[in-house]
DNA sequence: ATTCTATTCTAGTATTCTATTGAATTGTTT
DNA sequence: AAACAATTCAATAGAATACTAGAATAGAAT
């Protein structure tokens, strides 16, 4: 009681406290490398390898932002065989990274600039959006990432077509609707690489803008 | 078309860039004296002055943060006489802000704890979740901030009464009804304040543990 | 038990950023 | 011109950053 007293915070060391905890959280995700961790284990769980392969780091500085990342609690790891794998502790560490990412993309021209610019150069058309398309059904949706993912979450109605898979088994595609393709998200390649083969054979496809985690319908 | 090809990015490129500038923006609310500015000004333009006070920094040290988040267009401002008052550029940075909080909140349990222990300190009475008592119809909803922030928005059916008018203006409120208030949100300690006021005047008084920007039934 | 392999830790470095404040400055109002 | 709010400047001290190489660890496979 008496210690409780003495303990007792007044409110400008509770706000000082408070703030100052959610400010941790926010550095911990905020450098780029945990940015775009965040963004890729949110398809399901991966290894370090993996990461460290996708993000472009050496191992040992992957593993280093991924211990930022655990300290906070923001990723948790299952071990399966000789390998660890991280995945998002929770749905709203990926609520936090959409959000921002949003804001961003609201808020500083420069990321959908070099997007579009990007896409320009590889001759990429461009992407179409779930809002105009959610109704339809001459349409075929493509989950081009690896089946892992796809199993994790896919959206409504989708097929699974791995992009490294795509050559062998066009057959599957149907040519008399509009392929959609899509995969981790805006930032994600995979489904512009699809559309450019599909294309090449004659399919009429485009890709979705968003990724799997951006939309509502989706499966499982 | 040239010059397009050798300016053209490839696609490691691109990520490092979007991330990177997602990165600048998170990193520039990144600070518990940012986050409060966001927290604070999301209720309604302030001014350098009454942001300083409110966060107990000094005047240049508010301005200095203050055009941290003005240079990654994260607030406004306008200028009104002598005073220049600043406020969210969009909802976004709201939601932003939301959403790390409420990371926090479940990632990390030290805040709520901090939270009740003050309560405690001050021996307020646990707040109600909105949830519980929204549908109900014997209920007094109290918005005790200041008048501008309520005219700005404010919750459906509530009445305005700041709290520092309340002991003049307590026959305004009905006895037969529960009385709950509310103010800017988790951390702002308004309504507490109220509450124990009202309780010592014999009122049946709860406060409401979220504020109303996290609530969907608002007027405005 | 040993070997193997993926991952993590340690330590060091160089760099960059951080918040803060008092004083000087800008711009507005009266 | 005087008063006032806000911003900028300059300087400080301290902390945090990302990254890397090499050693250490911890499980799994043999």
């Amino acid at each position: 009681m008496q210690s409780n007293r003495y303990k007792a915070m007044d409110k400008r060391a509770f706000k000082d406290q408070a703030y100052t905890e959610i400010s941790r959280i926010t550095k911990a995700l905020s450098g780029p490398a945990r940015l775009e961790i965040i963004d890729f284990i949110a398809n399901g769980p991966k290894s370090v390898e993996e990461i460290a392969r996708q993000t472009a780091l050496n191992i040992a500085n992957a593993s280093q932002h991924l211990q930022v990342l655990r300290k906070e609690r923001l990723v948790k790891t299952t071990r399966k065989g000789n390998f660890v794998y991280y995945s998002l502790a929770s749905e709203e560490v990926y609520y936090v990274w959409k959000s921002l990412r949003d804001l961003t993309l609201n808020t500083s021209p420069i990321v959908s600039q070099l997007l579009t610019e990007t896409r320009n150069a590889y001759e990429i058309p461009e992407p179409v959006v779930w809002e105009d398309v959610k109704g339809r059904n001459d349409v075929f949706l493509l989950d081009v990432r690896p089946k892992d993912e796809f199993e994790k979450g896919s959206m409504a109605n989708a097929v699974s077509l791995p992009l490294d898979e795509l050559t062998d088994k066009l057959d599957i595609i149907p040519r008399d609707k509009m392929v959609l393709t899509y995969c981790r998200g805006m930032f994600c390649f995979y489904a512009d690489e699809a559309v450019q083969l599909l294309q090449s054979k004659g399919y009429n496809a485009r890709r979705l803008e968003e990724g799997v985690l951006d939309v509502k319908e989706t499966d499982k």
